[in-house]
Order: structure tokens, then C-alpha cells, then sequence
DNA sequence: CATGAATGAGAATTCATTCAT
DNA sequence: CATGAATGAATTCTCATTCAT
């Protein structure tokens, strides 16, 4: 049973379990959690289905495992939101890297929208002990810069559910925009005036002018 | 089989088949495609399981149904945006009646937002057919509103979607949002506010000061 | 689903439902809980598998359901022991029909014998309420003739485990006694000469010569 | 593979195989073969999986050396029945030391019982040889004191079937008489009224009085 | 000797769908 | 119109067993 000791994974553990995961993060993403079958998710691994469940012992298991794996990275650019900083600065780098981000990884930005529209019944209480510090603490910042007159005084809540939803919008939601336009992010024309636009509407939106 | 002539539906017919579709949507946008049973909706309709097929005689037919069915109101509030009004009262109204319909038809906003979020792989040529149409129609409008220095030069798709975004994630992601805030939509107060930041920034955002 | 009101059950229910009990009481008393599996009993039953299930909707409850059903009439002729009677009468009768009902019953004995050797995990609380009611019952009876000086004084309760342990062998465990002696039950002379020797044994054990 | 040359067997061998032999008796004895895994065993025997089958190649066979392991010891007290003593001092003991040792090792006890009341379809040919062999062995012993007029004449292999019967009966069947009763043949007082009333019952019911 | 990795053959369910009435 | 009965195709998970080291 190799999750007895997961400190103590040997080399082939790792791999396997890193493999599964990339796997069952894209498969996962597609279909959601029902309809993901652990069938398409070792064909993708390429790996028996047995051996699959010889890492995670059940599907559940393995999904919360992709929730946690990627919860970090979906995290990351928001984490580094610098209160210190110029609001300027700092939002439209977020938002830039945010965009960026859900670009790259489009499987795990479409995990985390899966699941929370689903209620994030698997999820909760990771979300709640992560999801929520971080958001409470950035929070602060943003109110700082409020009261420093820098930004317009809206919920800060409010405010990062809205630039999160703008930029997720336009990876998790790319079924929408390649039928109403055409285009896909993938073309980096479209990407790069994608980020411009995104980051003009919502810097203007909320930057207050001196 | 009933669907032969639609025309022809008796009074009891169509009553069934529209309490069907109201389960069926509730169901579908809960759980997703896969997730949701037709056991489910059948119960949820208060009908038997064989019936409920007798008037959708698929999964996949009913679930396009509702998609149909529910896109009409979806596209609602975004077709009554008038090209000859005033862009900042147009928009106002639009985000507000869009943040109300996700907010009084949870389950629909959720059923398109699963749909498109797996890639619309169902329901990819109604959409084209009525999602396109309109956000070309529309977005006709926005650009005559830029070209006249009332707004904000971006791409008016993109615009569009990043209000589709905004809005519909205090809806579709409820989830996350109690999880962050502990609150929830049916707060007057909260919707109330909710609604307001929301305006602001978007129309801060686009909205061109002479 | 049929359970939802087992009182109105409809002629073709009442026989499948019989029909798997009895395949089910065959299959699980040759094989224990874990040994039998819902193949076996379905093709016993000339039934397919999601047919069975579509009766019993798990194997537990079906289980359950052979050890209730079965459990009256293994129960039955201790339950008709008259405490009012000669003992030496009751007794005698009540061995020589339990014996009977092993050996006509073949499948329902070891059913309990089975289910009681692995610490009866499944049926704990249907025991208790049927099997324990009913010997405390008789054991005031066992005890009344115990104090008119009919009976040896033994633990009642120690009594009638005697005399179930010693008629069931005979049925249970067949295949010892087939290995030893090369007899079956089923040849009517060893039959009597078992019920004679089982009744002689046990009732000059018991009864108090004045 | 170590079973080739069995007498060769290093010391550690011998261990290894005797803490499996005994982990396996309990999980066998208590869940049957069906219900048993390797995994329960080779935890119990605080080994990996892998390891117990290299002592023991198959399921099969590790359980086919239970049966032969225990089955001296089970088969001993009735060996120990003398001829040539006294019957009933004989029988007393024999009734004695086999609720000893149905107390002192349920798991021997409740392997048997499983396996014979299944048919005995993994032993049979082992049972053949040692079973029935001992046991037309010391019917001879019974029937001697039958014609010398010591016991009441009965079929001496079905005497022996009762007094095991109703032995085995409190050591296997401890859960009936735990519902029943609330008690354990653990607790002292208790075991001593049952090997008391045992004895009383059987002795009674087969010695003669002159 | 010992273990970790891998697998195929089941096994219990679930579920959309069809059949008969 | 409506329902109960029946089924086959998945789907998750278990378990004995084999392979490699």
C-alpha cells in the first residue's frame, strides 16, 4: 500500500502518481467528476486501470488529489499580489498572469469551475481552509488601497470574484468564444488583445483618477 | 410517439412535457449531463421514468431540450438592449437584469454554463445558431457606441463576454462565494451590493468621459 | 421501484420476488455471504442479474431477506412447544420436527448456521428480536418443568442450544457425516435411526425418572 | 520455491510459516475462504502480501494447511479415548476437553465447522483419511461398552456427531448465545455451568444404570 | 528472503433504454 | 397515456496472482 508512507515514495511511485495526476487533471477537467471515468483516465496515463487504483485507492481519492495538486498553482498568481506595491502595478500584473495562467493550464482552471459550480461538494473543505484564507487576506490589501484613495470602494470580495471571472472566462468558457468568434486563445494575436482589453476595462474600472 | 407532430400536442401533453423540462433543468444544471439521472428528473417531475421517456425518448434529447428551451431567457436581457439608446443606460439595465435573471433562474445559468464549460459539445450548433447571431447583432451596437466616443475602444465580444462573466459568476458560482464570504445571493442586502460594485466597475471601466 | 410499497405487491412481483428467495436461501446457505455472488443466484433463479436487482436493489438486503423469511419457519417448532404439556411429549416431538424441517430445509438451516458461525454481523438485531424473545419464552417453560421435577435441572437456554446443536448437525454438516459413515439423510432408514437416536440420547439425558 | 524440499526448511522458514499458518487459521476461521483476503492474512501475520506467497503459493494451499495444521489438535481429545477405561470416566473427560479446546482455540474450532458445513469440498479427501479413520476407530471403542452393557445401544458414529454437536455448538456459536443469553463462555462461571450441564445432559442421556 | 509494481478476472451496482400491457 | 418488468452496457472497486528487483 503506497500511500502508508507518502514521505517515503520511491522514485516510480512519484512518477507514476505525477503521471496519474496529469492524466486525471486533464480528464477530469473535460468531463467533470461524473463524467470522468477512471477507464479514459488510465488510458490517458497509459497504465492499467488496476495499477491506477494501486496509487488512488478510488476515484474519489484521486479527484481530491488533482483538487489539491492544482489548488496551489490556481492560487499562485493571486498569492503574489504585493500590498506593498503600486495597485496599479500589481492588479494588472495579476490579471496578466491570471490570464496567462488559465491559458497554460486550462485543465485545472477548468477543474476548480467544474467543481465550484457543482457546489464544490468534494472540495469544501480544502477550499474553505485555502481558497478563503488567501482571499481574506488579500482582502486587506485591496481595502488599504482603498482608503488610500488609489481604488475605487467596491467589496473587495466582490472585486477579485469579478477579475476572477473575467479572466477565467475566456479559458474555461473557450467553447463560447471559438463559436461566437472563431478564435482561440491559442492564436496569440487574439490573446494578447484578449489580456489588453481585460485589463483596460477592469484597471479603469476600479483605478481612481487623482 | 409524440414528437411527430408537435403541433398536435394534446393539453395534458404539453403540460407534462414543460414539468418535465422545468426537473430537467433543475437536475441537469445540479449535477451536469452525466451526473444527473434520469430517476432524478423523473422524481423531480413527479412522473414515472417510462413516461417521462415517452415524451423525451432520450437522455440526450431531453437534455438539448432544455438547452433549447432555456436559452431563449438567457439571451433575454442581452436582446433587449437597444442600439439606439444611450450606452450607459442600455448597459445599467442589461447588467442588472442579467445579474437577476442568474440570480431568479440559478438552474439555467448553471445548465449553459456546464454545457459551454465541456465544450458545448451537445448543444454546439443551437448555439451557433442563436448565441452567435445575437453577439454579432449586438455587437454592432458597442462598436457604433465606441466609434462615437461613448465607450471605451476594446473588442465588443470580448466586452460582452467579460459582462456575461461577471455576472453570471455570483450565480453560477455561488458555491465558492459562501464558501469566501459565508453569504449568499438570497441576501437582499448582499445582492444588493453585489449588483451595484458590479455596475460601477464595469461601466467605470467602459464608459468614456467626455 | 418495487419496494416502495411492499403491501401492494402485484401478482408477477410476489413470484419473482419468491423465486429469488429461494434461489437466493439455496445459493447463500451453500456459500456463505461472501462465497455466493449475484451471478450465481440469478442464474439459479433463471433471472438476470438486473432483473434480481431491480427485486432486491443490494445483495445485503437480499440476504436479509432470505434470513427473515426463513427465520419463521426455523423458528416454528420450538415456537410450538406447549408449556402446558408433558414434557416428555413436547420434547419429543419438537426434536423429532426439528430434525425433520433440517433435512427438508436443507439450505435454510445452514443459512442460519452460516450466518450465526461468522457472528451474525447482518442479522444481529433481527435475531435479537426474534430468536432471543422466543427462547427466553420457552425457557420459562423448560424451567417450570425443571421445578415440578420432571426435567434435570440444567440451564434452560444451555438446554435448547443443546438439542438445536444436536438435531442441525445432522443437516448441517452433511458432508462429515457422508465422509464418515457414507450415509445421507436422505436414505429414510439412516433418517429414522438418527431421529431415534438423537430423541433416545437427549431425553433420557433430561427427563427425571420419579 | 521452498516447498520443495520441505525438510530443508531454514529456521526462519519455519517461523514465517507458522505465524502465517496461525494468522491465516483466524482469518479463515473467522470470515470463511471466500471471505477471507491475502491482505487480512499477511497483515495479521504482519507480512507483505508478497512474502506469504512465497511461503504459501496459493490461497488454495495456505488454507488446504490450516485444515491439515489444526486438525491434529481437533482430532487429539477424541484420540485420547481410552477402551480400555471407563466409559463414563472416559466420556466425561472427552466431553470436557473438547469444550476446553473449542474455548481455547475458536479459530480451529470455526474452521472446521465453515469448511464442513460448505461441504467440505477443499478437505474432503484429507477428511477421508483422518476423520473417518479415527472415527470408525473409536466407534469400535463405543460399541464394546454397548455390548458390555455400559451404554445405552445406540449408532456409535451418530453419538459421536452429538457429543460433538453439542460441544462445538457454544465454542462456534457464540454469537447466538451471546444474543441469547448476553453471555461469553470467556467469563469462567459461565463455561463451568456449560461443560457442568453438557456433561450432565449427554452422560445421562447414554450411560446405563445397571 | 523480501518487497514494490503491475495486472486480469471478477463482483456489485448504476443507468438508459426497451418490452409488454 | 401510463406503468411495471426486464435488460445490456458500463463503472467502480476487489483480490489473487505474477513480474521485476
Amino acid at each position: 500500500m503506497p500511500k502508508a508512507n507518502p514521505k517515503r515514495e520511491s522514485r516510480i511511485q512519484k512518477i507514476s502518481r505525477e503521471l496519474i495526476l496529469i492524466a486525471a487533471t486533464e480528464v477530469f477537467a473535460g468531463r467533470g467528476y461524473r463524467g470522468a471515468t477512471l477507464d479514459q483516465i488510465a488510458e490517458q496515463a497509459e497504465m492499467s486501470k488496476t495499477n491506477l487504483l494501486y496509487y488512488y485507492s478510488s476515484k474519489e481519492e484521486l479527484y481530491l488529489a488533482t483538487i489539491v495538486s492544482t489548488l496551489d498553482v490556481w492560487l499562485d498568481s493571486l498569492e503574489r499580489m504585493d500590498p506593498d506595491g503600486d495597485p496599479e502595478v500589481e492588479l494588472k500584473r495579476y490579471i496578466s498572469e491570471k490570464i496567462r495562467f488559465s491559458l497554460e493550464n486550462p485543465a485545472a482552471s477548468r477543474l476548480f469551475a467544474n467543481e465550484v459550480l457543482h457546489g464544490a461538494e468534494h472540495s469544501r473543505s480544502i477550499l474553505t481552509r485555502r481558497l478563503k484564507v488567501l482571499m481574506d487576506d488579500k482582502s486587506k490589501a485591496l481595502r488599504k488601497w482603498m482608503q488610500s484613495g488609489k481604488l475605487v470602494r467596491v467589496d473587495p470580495h466582490n472585486l477579485i470574484f469579478i477579475i476572477f471571472a473575467a479572466t477565467q472566462t475566456f479559458a474555461d468558457f473557450a467553447a463560447q468564444i471559438d463559436i461566437v468568434t472563431g478564435k482561440s486563445l491559442h492564436d496569440k494575436r487574439y490573446f494578447a488583445q484578449v489580456a489588453r482589453d481585460l485589463q483596460q476595462v477592469i484597471l479603469r474600472g476600479i483605478i481612481s483618477e487623482q
